[in-house]
This record gives structure tokens, C-alpha cells and sequence, in this order.
RNA sequence: GCGGGCGUAGCGUAGUGGUUAACGCGUCUGAUUGUGGCUCAGAAGAUCGUGGGUUCGAAUCCCACCGCUCGCCCCA
């Protein structure tokens, strides 16, 4: 393997073994929408890079250190999309959604870019199902949405995933409470990991999440949000996991759940499967964003959504033994050796086609035998054969791959409705 | 961004300083004249990730870079 041959780092072909993997996620999404209410939008593959810094927050690690930013030739400051939520949000507001019979429910499959250092599970390059429920704030939102993913996972055959549930409350009450985290840790500050002091001046919320040895016999001790909710947010979170047990979804209240992103209030969540300690384990996640219009310079629009990784899915599926049977190339496979034979076969290769057949055609001067042998190989269920015998007198012989291999002779006009006849029969 | 492991034909592997780098799968060709799958035979296919260095001699030892991978950071 040379360089000069090398997919960008990160990156990756999805060569077509995998191609039945991601047909059937695709159509398992387009079910699972359909069933929940959801209309499909495509957003650009890059944006303003304003639309992420002021949506995502700047301070987050997306944003601060993982964005591809680039300047175009006109000097404008544009960003690969990094996650999907912003731009959505954008679309909402610049297309005036909000005069849209509310909410809006809308998803979408997006390739996301990511300068982070690559990993099985994590790359450069990835893509998303992303769903995003704007202009509610019904709690029953929250909960339908986390459905649409549980629907998703079970029908792709993913099982033994929990749903782990929290919430980040409100943001002023979110601020006192932060407060109170930070009054617990500070008097320990010094026996922290260096990762965690670094948490406690940008990102507080973070300390819980710490896998750090040095962090952990401070955990038990320390205040829970979720424990200490306010009166609204706290009934908001019942109301979730009230709706989300009748409906059989099996969730954990995940005191220590914390996303990446400045965004979320209220509600948040992630998909992990059971099993699996992998750094990079989780599926999909999200949460409630009531306030992310508003940074975008909109009005106030609740919203609620998630994101979750295709190449993760699949790998998950794969896991759980999903398999895919190679499908047939071709229902026709025309071997021919005749002189001068292409144009008439090229002519029935045509007809096979109109009538629906897939066909494929053996490679001129290749001796008969090789072409049978792609024939084989290509899956056929019927090798129509033309010698020069058949050539002279009109004719094709019709072999039926399957099973013992009777062949008939045909006439060459009549092969189509022939073969169109043995495959509907 | 930090730390560890790995990198040999398309794929999976063997070979750990000494003749033309081996095997399996796959690919191609053939097994008496025009017929696939099974079997058999043969062939093609590798500058041993790339570039330097050590040595009489490097796939094998050292360094750098590239890529993959595991853990962390973070996330999907």
C-alpha cells in the first residue's frame, strides 16, 4: 500500500460488501420516521462557522479544537458541519418554520467532520441520524423522541442497550447548583487529577464524569443535580421517565450523565449498549435544547433531539450477528462467442432490461467456459448462450443455473419473454 | 492533543539479521474440439507502510514520518 493511495486519515470507503448495512439502516430510519411523524431535510455539508460557534457553544471541545474551519476564496469563515442540531435550527429559522404547523419534527442523515484523533467507532468522517422536534416543550417530546431510537435499534437487531436518563434542570437553577458543586469540591481541589482541575475552572459539570482513580472518592459524596431538580424541571422529568416506562423502553437515571455540548437543559440522554466499556461505546444520545434559538439570534423555541453515529450502529450490528446474504448481481447472463455477435447481444441485453431483468453480459473472446464461470460467480439464475451455431440459426440456449442445469433452446426474439416468463413463474 | 500496541500479495497469516520472502483463501488460465458450481494442474500478484540509519548482509535492529488500533481527553 503506497500513500499515493490512502484515504484521508479518518476517513474511510464503504466498499459494497458493507453497502447492505447501511441500506438497512437507512430504511430502518425512514420507517422509524415515518411511524413518529418525521420529515426529512437536508442541510449543506458546510456552514457558516458562526452557525456552530454560537450554536454548540465555543468552549466546547467540537467547537474549540475539533471544527474544520477554512476560509473560502471570498473570505468568508466556513465550517464542515461538526454536528447536526445547529445548522436544523438554522434551517428553522431562516425558512420561517416557526409559521409551520408546530412542532416541527424533522431528521436527517448528515456526514459530520471531526478533527479528532481517530478510532475504531470514531472517526474523521462520520455520519449521523439526527432527529430534532422543534417548538415543543412537552415532556412527552422528550420521551418519543428517545422512542424513535429505541424503535431504530431494535429493528436493526441491536439488543441489550439501556437508555441512560438526566437532567440538567434550568439554567439559572443549573447555575446555583454548579455553585454548590463547586463549594463540595473545592477544599479537595489539590488531590484532583490534573484533568480535573482543569474541569473545575471550564466545565464543572465534567468533575462527575471523571475516570480518573484520584476523582472517584469524591463522587459519591458530591451534590447530584438530578437529585435536586427544580419544581418545574423536576416535574418535567417525571412526566419522561412516567411516559418512557409505559411504553417499555428500559432507562437509568445516570446522575453523572453530562454531553458535550453547552446547549442542553432539562432532559438529556444516551443509548449504550450493556456490554460494551468502550470509550467510544455510546450510540447516540441528546437532550432538550430550549434555549439554542435564542443563541442563534432567533426567538425563544424549545427543542428536543438526538444524534447517533451510523458507523457505530453498524459496527454494533454486526456485534449482535446481523448478516446479510450476497444478493445476485444479475437474473440474466448472456455468454456469447460469435463472430460479430455483440451488437445482436448487446440489442437482447437491452430488451432484458426494459422488461425489468438485470442483466449482465460475459466478456467478448472470453472462452465459453470463463464466461459461465462469471455467470456463476455473478449470482444469475439463467445463462442464455449464444455460440455461433445458435447465431446462424436464430436461436439461444436458455440454462437454468439453479438446480440440475436443463437448458432449452429459444429462439433469439422470444428469449426475453421466455426468461421474463421462467422468473415470474 | 497525551500514552501503549501493530503495519509482509486483494484478504487472512508464516517467516525475528544470511541464498530467487512461504502458505491458505481469492483472481486468471487450462484439464482433447462450444457449458458454471466440486476436483486437479498451472500462472499472475509483495519496491516486506514510507524514508533514513546500523551492518559484509535488514521483512527481521535503531530513528522519523504515514496509517490502523487500545487507553485517556472528548464524542456519535
Amino acid at each position: 500500500m503506497t500513500t499515493r493511495y490512502q484515504a484521508p486519515r479518518g476517513t474511510q470507503d464503504v466498499l459494497p460488501d458493507m453497502q447492505p448495512y447501511w441500506a438497512a439502516v437507512l430504511e430502518g430510519i425512514r420507517e422509524v420516521t415515518r411511524l413518529h411523524g418525521f420529515r426529512r431535510i437536508d442541510t449543506p455539508a458546510f456552514e457558516y462557522a458562526g452557525v456552530f460557534e454560537k450554536g454548540s457553544g465555543d468552549t466546547t471541545d467540537i467547537i474549540e479544537k475539533e471544527m474544520y474551519v477554512f476560509e473560502d476564496r471570498g473570505g468568508e469563515k466556513l465550517a464542515l458541519t461538526p454536528e447536526a442540531t445547529p445548522a436544523v435550527c438554522r434551517a428553522y429559522l431562516e425558512h420561517g418554520m416557526a409559521s409551520w404547523p408546530q412542532p416541527v419534527r424533522l431528521y436527517t442523515t448528515h456526514a459530520m467532520f471531526r478533527y479528532d484523533r481517530p478510532q475504531k467507532g470514531r472517526y474523521r468522517q462520520h455520519h449521523q441520524f439526527d432527529c430534532e422536534v422543534l417548538g415543543s416543550a412537552d415532556p412527552l417530546v422528550d420521551a418519543e423522541v428517545i422512542a424513535v431510537l429505541w424503535r431504530l435499534y431494535e429493528r436493526l437487531g441491536i439488543r441489550n442497550v439501556t437508555v441512560r436518563l438526566g437532567s440538567l434542570d434550568d439554567w439559572e437553577p443549573r447555575r446555583a447548583y454548579i455553585e454548590r458543586l463547586k463549594d463540595y469540591y473545592r477544599p479537595h481541589l489539590e488531590k484532583l487529577s490534573e484533568d480535573s482541575q482543569r474541569r473545575f475552572a471550564r466545565n464543572p459539570l465534567r468533575l462527575l464524569d471523571s475516570k480518573d482513580e484520584r476523582d472517584q472518592p469524591f463522587k459519591e459524596g458530591a451534590p447530584k443535580l438530578v437529585e435536586q431538580l427544580s419544581p418545574a424541571a423536576q416535574a418535567h422529568h417525571e412526566a419522561v421517565t412516567g411516559a418512557l416506562a409505559a411504553a417499555g423502553i428500559a432507562y437509568v437515571i445516570d446522575p453523572l450523565l453530562v454531553r458535550g455540548l453547552d446547549y442542553y437543559n432539562r432532559t438529556v440522554f444516551e443509548i449504550v449498549p450493556n456490554d460494551d466499556e468502550r470509550a467510544q461505546g455510546t450510540l447516540g444520545g441528546g437532550g432538550r435544547y430550549d434555549g439554542l434559538m435564542e443563541l442563534l439570534g432567533g426567538p425563544p423555541t424549545p427543542g428536543m433531539g438526538f444524534g447517533s453515529g451510523i458507523e457505530r450502529l453498524i459496527l454494533e450490528m454486526q456485534k449482535n450477528g446481523v448478516v446479510f446474504e450476497d444478493g445476485a448481481m444479475a437474473a440474466v447472463y448472456i455468454v456469447h462467442r460469435a463472430e460479430g455477435a455483440g451488437a445482436r447481444v448487446f440489442a437482447l441485453a437491452a430488451e432484458l432490461r426494459d422488461r425489468g431483468i438485470a442483466t449482465l453480459i460475459g466478456e467478448s473472446g472470453k472462452s465459453l467456459k470463463a464466461q459461465m464461470r462469471g455467470a456463476n460467480h455473478s449470482g444469475a439464475r439463467f445463462a442464455v448462450i449464444i455460440g455461433e451455431d445458435e447465431l446462424a440459426a436464430g436461436q439461444a440456449v436458455v440454462k437454468d443455473l439453479v438446480g440440475g442445469g436443463e437448458q432449452e433452446s429459444v429462439g433469439l426474439d422470444r428469449v426475453a419473454s421466455v426468461v421474463k416468463e421462467r422468473l415470474d413463474g
